[in-house]
DNA sequence: TTTTTAGGTTAACAACGTTAACTTTACGGT
DNA sequence: ACCGTAAAGTTAACGTTGTTAACCTAAAAA
């Protein structure tokens, strides 16, 4: 009744803020129901199911980290150093919304339903601007640009996952972690100089 | 009735079973009691709560990795070598134990109850080998080996995440990308040669 | 005015982890 | 031999969860 928009945007709205503020285990349709102010039938008119409510969620998440990365790729024209900063907006980002992080890239297919086909493709775009950024750094070297660039997201990835899930050593502070892990990506991928 | 061994050890297997037969979201209490032939109820005199359950399966799941570890780093003396084979070794035991994985590394503190201190022990001194191996290569060097290790422990575990995950390129081979796995890890952690 | 349809609700099903209360079995002390 | 106690297991239930069938209701179309 509450005539604030149509009840599907803000069903979408009340997840998001369901995940935020308590985590993903929280986000349930029966809370998020209760939340909007309807049924939790009612959520089965817009979402085929959980799943595809999450998804949802997932776009945005995908959206968000598009624009960081977007952003810190354009900020230096230097490659070294946007090859750097695009890195630690990967990091940051990962690190600063675990919960976002967590819908996107920790929930495992075998709960959750495959990500759409047609959605996988922004995901993969990530992957390219990393593989541009390393074609920049490499002109005229013989390697295949998208298979490193999946190592390296293989190494950003493992690098937020263990730091979310806390099995870094409690004495190691994040910041000198994520550093080195951006110094370790430089000299696995980028040609060795000064 | 059937006296095959206490009750504690057919609960444990059972649940094993299922865990890799059908999947960690399929291990249930009510699961695991019907295999056994036991009441739900009857699990709790042996384990606190589900989550102590899957922590005798993970502790098996770091008997394995261990294992496979230390017979992997054993078996050549040449340092270099020994390195590509002990990443190979957890990068396999990812691909081919994706239940245990999941488990061991994969599950979320969200929902998972911390991994207790005392066996937290073991998992680390994983990472010690990896310490002890990067130090044998690098004599002389001023680095940090646990840092360093960790660095690496993030790319095998980003790596076989994604894979884990299906989040890898279709057309990508596993077993090419492991092969680069391992090969950037190389560049990124052992002094240049030939 | 009647009929269709979109939007929403009520009530229920099956599965989950967990617990209180009860029973049954076996053993130790007197 | 008898009593008491404690261990091992069960029955029944509570409060969750995602999801669905059946129903209602109001507005638009015929």
């Amino acid at each position: 009744m509450t005539a604030n928009g149509d009840l599907r945007s803000r069903i979408l709205e009340q997840a998001r803020v369901l995940l935020l503020k308590e985590g993903y285990s929280a986000v349930s349709m029966r809370k998020i129901a209760k939340a909007v102010g309807c049924t939790p039938t009612s959520i089965y008119i817009y979402f085929d199911n959980k799943d595809a409510l999450i998804h949802a969620l997932i776009e945005e998440g995908m959206e968000l980290l598009a624009g960081a990365l977007a952003t810190a790729s354009a900020q230096d024209q230097e490659p070294r150093a946007r090859f750097q900063r695009t890195c630690l907006a990967f990091l940051e980002f990962g690190i600063q919304n675990p919960e976002y992080y967590q819908i996107m890239f920790l929930l495992h297919p075998e709960k959750m339903e495959r990500y759409p086909t047609d959605k996988y493709r922004r995901a993969r775009r990530n992957l390219e601007l990393f593989a541009d950024i390393l074609r920049e750094v490499r002109v005229g070297s013989s390697f295949d640009p998208m298979l490193s660039a999946t190592v390296l997201w293989s190494l950003l990835h493992g690098a937020i996952s263990l730091h979310l899930a806390q099995r870094l050593d409690v004495g190691m502070p994040a910041s000198i972690f994520i550093a080195q892990v951006v110094e370790h990506a430089e000299t696995m991928l980028l040609p060795q100089s000064s």
